[in-house]
This record gives structure tokens, sequence and C-alpha cells, in this order.
DNA sequence: CCCGGGAGG
DNA sequence: CCCTCCCGG
């Protein structure tokens, strides 16, 4: 394990994490950008390969916050190693696991919780950080596979429940895979009152949908073409005051590495919000 | 298959088929008897000793209509062999198919009918017998496993529709295995107004349930023990004039044979219907 | 003809 | 982490 993180220590340019483009100075008061990503860390081909893509990424966008989904203890040794100006919150100590990685000095860490899903039958669990803004950030990996439907609605009602009874002067971002198909969403309701689903907010942009879609990665040798919009951010918005508003969003890790695999076989989002007035402020002010 | 057909004549005692007992003379002018059972023709286990249990509960209740699911060409041609003062009508010609049995004596026969169910992945259909009194028969093998539930479902409204759609004069009698779950018809928002389940008419009769229990029925070596009210029968009542009054229902095919096994992995429906003046008339007249 | 788990595509 | 098929319970 150790030796694991000494070789990629070599293999990827630290000077990456430490530096800052002059573009990102331009917006970096006014922008916050976040990447969420499931790193399939359980496929064990192709680690050191896949793991150097995935800090290459990271490096390359330095986003404000960092949401990662399906760590194991290697991969987040390696990140928190190489990582530095990076506050490291994880979900749990082993098995497989959340992070939340905040950018030290663009986000001011306040406290963190962990909250259980009494009825996770894969050990799932929604990790929770307070930081400046103030923000409440939130990550999660709900209940795999089809056939769970009903114990990820249940996970899912319990996230919406907990952004909903954050304090109200934050603003609530959840990023996660959800392993949601739309039909289940429909099946609660839709979203409830208050919780928006980003990827709608900025119009269903068609480039953005699918972040799982076996049509073009192959990372899980799946013979038939399936697509689904696993991966979600949700966004409730503070009582008054600034808010926070959904820019941009884009797919990321869609290059196949040397090895012929991609970084993970989801795809990442990173996705900008843009800090502004809050629309009856706009109006009344 | 010829053979099969000889063996089982010299088996079981046709005598039976063809005499008729006091207590039935006395009420069969008032009342009509019906059985509905799924014969489990696909089982290859035990056939012969499973076919003679099945004549020999045919021979004892010489019932006016018999209704069968899951007839095979071989089992159809024992029972017509022998069952000589019976009507048969058939939903197919091959694979396995439903069968509409009407005793001469008591039923007149007027038409049938097959209505083919368009989208069907198994072959069912709808048979359709329309008889003296007058009185429209219908049988029908709805498309099995909790994962066709929809196609099931499709099948049950057409089902539904035939019925209601039938002439205004004839009273109607659906019995098949509808592989129905409580919560599929409840999907449906329910009976359509004018047609009735028999079994709730008769006050939900514990005892007569379940007509396909695991916790007793060990034919399919399933060690969970799950009951289902798959057969079910439906009613829809003639315009005016003469009603048909279900009057009682009991499971048969319940005890086991010297093989060990049960004639069929669902039990048999007898039900007595009573002839009888309307309610309507009975207030009025 | 229930359910769940495992293999293969 | 898709789906379907098959098998065992």
């Amino acid at each position: 394990m150790t030796s694991n993180v000494h070789m990629l220590n070599k293999l990827v340019h630290v000077r990456s994490f430490t530096e800052q483009s002059a573009d990102e100075q331009k917006t970096q008061s006014s922008h916050l950008t976040l990447i969420c990503w499931n790193i399939d860390g359980l496929d064990p081909d192709n680690v050191f390969e896949r793991a150097k893509g995935l800090l290459s990424h990271l490096g390359k966008y330095r986003a404000d916050v960092v949401l990662l989904q399906e760590l194991v203890p290697v991969s987040w040794k390696i990140l928190k190693n190489i990582m530095k100006d990076y506050q490291f919150l994880q979900g749990s100590e082993d098995g497989y696991f959340t992070g939340i990685l905040l950018r030290k000095d663009r986000v001011q860490f306040l406290q963190s919780n962990i909250v259980k899903y009494p009825t996770t039958e894969m050990g799932r669990n929604l990790l929770i950080a307070h930081v400046g803004h103030p923000l409440c950030i939130m990550t999660s990996h709900l209940e795999s596979c089809k056939a769970s439907s009903q114990e990820r609605l249940n996970q899912l009602r319990r996230v919406w429940k907990w952004m909903k009874e954050a304090p109200q002067d934050h603003t609530v971002i959840f990023g996660g895979d959800t392993n949601l198909r739309d039909w289940e969403v429909k099946k609660l309701g839709g979203l409830p009152d208050g919780i928006s689903d980003v990827w709608l907010m900025l119009g269903e942009p068609e480039e953005s949908r699918y972040t799982w879609d076996t049509s073009i990665n192959d990372n899980n040798e799946i013979p038939n073409s399936i697509r689904l919009r696993f991966d979600r951010l949700f966004l409730r918005a503070a009582a008054e005051g600034a808010k926070l508003q959904p820019e941009s969003m884009t797919l990321i890790g869609l290059e196949k590495l040397k090895c012929d695999y991609f970084i993970s076989d989801h795809w990442g989002i990173l996705c900008t919000f843009i800090f502004g007035a809050s629309e009856e402020q706009c109006v009344t002010d």
C-alpha cells in the first residue's frame, strides 16, 4: 500500500496541485467549482494508471469542492498524500466509502457529520460538511442496482430531509452517485419543494445527461448499450441573502487511458456555480 | 401418446362419467356447477397418476362447466376419450392451452370464440363459449410470473372488456388462472363497474382464498411458503331477467396421490351458482 | 411458478 | 453495475 503511494507521487505532476492559473484567479471570488465522481475504486484493473488519470483531472481543475464515491483505503491514501492543499473528510475508514475534499484556500471547513442509513445492506451513508459562505456540502453513494430500488429511495428521502433541515442560512449542495432512474424520482412524486436538480436547472443539456454509459464506457465489459443518469447534484437555496446559481455542467473522464480503460465506469461531473444576489433581491433592491 | 390414452381408459372408472347421483338430479335445474383448474400439464412427473386423479375429481363432481388451463395435447386426448358426455373446446392445438368442457345434457353449446392477446410472449389467449340460458363462459391463463405484470394487466383489461361487451342478455362467467396479485388489481383501480370477483361476493372465505400454496403443495419443490390467489372467477350479471348468484366455492385436489404428488401445483376451484330472480325483480314483483 | 444469487453477454 | 438466463432453495 505504502509503496503504491510512493510510486504515484513520482508519477503525477505534484506541481499542478500547488500552482494557480490566471484564469482561476480571475473567477475565484465569484464562482464555486465542484467535481463529483464515482471513481470505481472496487475495480482492481489498472489501478495505477486510473489513479494517475484521476489525479491529472483533479490537478487540472483544482475544484473548490471534490465529492468522490467508491474510494478505497489505498486510493484515499494516494490522494491525501498528493493533494496537500485539500482538507479530507471520509465517510468511513474501511471497505469503500465516500469522501469530501475541500480546497483549503477556497472553502473554510467548519464541521462534518456522518449520517447512517439504518437499513442499508451495502454500508452506505451520507457525508456532510459545513463550510464558510455558509454552505452545506453533502455526498453519498446511494444503494446500488435496480433490485435495491426501495432501499435507494429510502436513502434519497433521507438525503432530501437532511437538505431541507440544514440551517436556513446555508446553501445546500448535494452531489453523489444516486443510482437513480427517472421513474424512481417520479414514483416519489418528483423533487420536493425547495430542492432542485442542477442538471434540470441548466436546461437538461444532452451532452451531460448520462454519467454512466456503456455505449462508450467498456470498463465493465457490458455488451448492451445502457445509458443512465446515475450521478446527480441537488441544490437547496438559502432562505435569504446571496444565492448560488448553477452556471455550467460538463462531464470529465471521457478519454481512454493508454491501458484502454477509462478512469472509472462513471464519468465525472464538473459543475460551476456563480454567487449572486437572490432573485428577490434583484427585484426588490 | 395413443397408448397413454388407452392406459388411462383402463385405469379410471369410466362408469362415473355416465351415471348421475340422486343429489345431483335434485339440484340440477336450479344450480350451475363449475370447476376451474390449472392442471399443470407442463410438469412431466407422474403424469398418469395425476391425470387419473384429475379424472377422478371430474367424474366425482360432473360439473356442468369445466375450465382447464395448462392442458397439453396428451392430457386433452385423454380427457376427450373418456368424458364422452362433454363438449370439448380448446384454446389452441399445440403447446399448452386452455379448454372449456361443457356437459352436454346440462348446457347447450351455441358458439365459441378465441381472442388473441396481441402482445403475449407466452402464447396466451381468451377462450369464450356462448351457451344456453343464455350464458357466456370464458377462460384464460394470463401471463405468468411476477415480472410479466404489465402484460398480465393488459390481458386482464382485455378480459374485462370482453366481459362487459358480451350480449347484455347473457350472464358472463370468467374463470381462469389469472396469476394476479391483489396489488395489481388495485393498480388498475379495482374491479370495473359491473364485474364482480366471485370469491369476494362469497365473503372472502379464508379456506378457499389461496389457490396456489407452497406451504402445502410441494409439487414445485419451493422451500419458501408462498400463498397466492392466482385462480379467480369473475361474474358479470345479465342486464335483466333471471340472475346467477354464486352459492359456494371450495378448493379441490388438496389430497396427495400415492406418488407423493398433488394433481397439480394449483388447487382446483369448485363453484356452485344458483339461478334466481334478480334483486330488482324480488323487490318490484 | 416463489425468491435470490451467480454466471455470462 | 446493465440485462437475461439458469439454478438452487
